[in-house]
DNA sequence: ACTGGCACTCAGAAGGGAAGAGTGCCAGTC
DNA sequence: GACTGGCACTCTTCCCTTCTGAGTGCCAGT
């Protein structure tokens, strides 16, 4: 359907329109880029372009832009990820190694992301479904409540305050707290699921009151996909883009304060590709039906864990985007393995 | 120098300004307000005003509009705090008693605040300084490394891995943690800091390797006063004030990302007012110097803990605002008083 | 298949009143 | 002496028109 040329012309009306923010003719193609024809020549293929949705008008007598479809085959089909330059990789080296937990390794990302694409960054914590309990600790903070505290192997924690309803004695709690972290020691989410029930039908009827409400809340707490924590960084950015949302940045804004929105956005993790690209609509909230993520998993020791990305306006540089986010996915998860 | 009508002619240009957002004139002045005296007389207040510096004139031509120095009077002498209605008490008791934890609690307040002001919300979590440890715990998560678990009294949990340089064995952590544990109990920053030291001498030579750094780590934890977290809402209200700054709001979005600034929006305690105005350039930031703050400090049990407010346009509904402010503090000492 | 040329369209800039809001000042009134 | 009505003046804002330039589609010619 789209010949070779038809595709160059493509290509050529994305890095134009991307790098000069204004609609682009024939005129000026033909100018900036050897595409061996004349303008004419370039009208007719982009007539062709235009009718198979590939790019469209503003406005009557203006130059083309293109449109989500146009991007989403360049992006597949007509750019390669952008490497960053030594000096670049060195600089992100640099700035994580100096990182001291996980708190701070996550914020270095997120600012370290959003200044490298000059876009908003988006950073989540390591995910507890994956990662192995490496300790559960109690504590008595009241007569009848307990404070129960996590530790995974990903190094992140997790507290919760339970109360039994009833009086419960130190001595209990330490034994509770042996028993678990015996029982729980590298297991993953489904195991560790079933060995908690059987130890929990493995206690009397009078631990029960201690017993079943905090093994419950370890269950819920392990189990609770929705309490995955997600950084925002670089929002300030989005004034830079104004234009692109009609004006008002209002509605991304809004849709970035949204938890759920923002745990969706980074979508899953995505086959085989390094990075993964949403353009425009195929995101799936309405106020960021005019921005692009660009998003990429990161692992520990082979260990997909989570996630990070950046938001922009559809008008980006994707290779250059998908480079960065797809460098600093490598280097998270190095110091996260090495922590 | 200022008589009732003048100050009666100033509130009512601050009421007007806030309400329409345009810069008003002395007709519409008398035909809104039931001052008793003609535009003509009201213009030689206004003049008067004006060479005072409590209102300016964006043009020859236009209205007057108050400047940071009117605000300042506003709020001092012309204006009292409104209270909340009982409907939107209620909502608030009931949106913040479904907080689960600390967390919830934080983040149920900022979302809360932003609504209900329809600005930006900044809330602090309680801090460490002046809480008291409830417990500390150490966990051996490697050969060579502890992971320090800080639970205070205001339900906040600090973690923290250090590296022992030498192997250390459970026994060791144990006795420490028992020792560690019955030396804080209650105890505030300065006392806890003389009596970490004491602990940290009686310990013989061999055991220092291990002492050594978990007591530095804990002192470490409980000073740092840089390490107060802030959680920030509702920054996409800001889209709605654009024209208050100047037709760009990324200095301010600059502004709120950096967490430095941050801590210092909110203040010190002021005093003995409820609640704290900063008003344009009274702001430590270059990037808000159009923006006011209002703030108030939250307490639990008496205890001074921590300060919330709300960050908007210098043109702000200052009673409106100073009442939402002061009553989510109220609400939110009770609420982590009871957990 | 490509090109040059031409007529056409339309957004955006530039210019020019006209309207409207607001001011300062002054002379008159209570 | 304080207040008011009136008046001349100053600006911004809005709307209208005009003009320019970029860009298009189409067609005949190479």
């Amino acid at each position: 359907m789209l010949d070779d040329r038809k595709l160059a012309v493509l290509r050529a009306i994305v890095q134009d329109y991307v790098s000069t923010e204004e609609p682009v003719g024939s005129k000026t193609l033909t100018e900036r880029h050897d595409l061996g024809v004349s303008p004419a020549t370039i009208r007719n293929e982009m007539a062709v372009l235009e009718e198979e949705g590939y790019i469209a008008q503003p406005h009557p007598s203006a130059g083309r832009v293109p449109t989500d479809k146009g991007y989403r085959l360049f992006v597949d089909r007509l750019s390669a990820i952008k490497p960053l330059s030594v000096a670049e990789r060195r600089a992100i080296g640099q700035f994580l190694d100096g990182a001291v937990d996980l708190d701070d390794v996550i914020n270095r990302t997120v600012r370290l992301l959003a200044q490298l694409t000059s876009q908003v960054a988006v950073v989540q914590y390591p995910s507890l479904a994956r990662a192995t309990v490496r300790h559960i600790e109690l504590l008595p903070v009241a007569p009848t409540r307990v404070l129960i505290v996590l530790i995974t192997s990903s190094g992140r924690v997790e507290q919760r305050v339970i109360d039994c309803g009833v009086q419960v004695d130190e001595q209990s709690i330490a034994a509770l707290r042996s028993q678990l972290n015996h029982t729980v020691a590298g297991l993953r989410s489904h195991d560790l699921a079933v060995a908690l029930a059987d130890l929990r039908d493995s206690f009397g009827a009078d631990a029960q009151a201690l017993v079943k409400p905090v093994i419950a809340a370890v269950l819920e707490t392990v189990a609770d996909q929705h309490e995955e924590r997600i950084v925002l960084g670089g929002t300030a950015n989005l004034a830079r883009f104004v234009q692109d949302f009609h004006g008002s940045i209002r509605p991304v804004l809004e849709a970035l304060e949204e938890q759920v929105v923002l745990i969706h956005l980074l979508g899953e993790a995505g086959g085989s590709q390094p990075v993964t690209v949403r353009i425009g609509h195929e995101n799936p909230h309405e106020g960021l039906a005019s921005t692009s993520v660009v998003s990429s998993t990161y692992s520990i020791e082979d260990q997909a864990v989570a996630r990070l990305g950046v938001v922009g306006p559809t008008r980006m540089d994707y290779p250059g985007t998908m480079g960065a986010v797809r460098a600093v996915a490598r280097y998270v998860g190095r110091i996260l393995a090495g922590q």
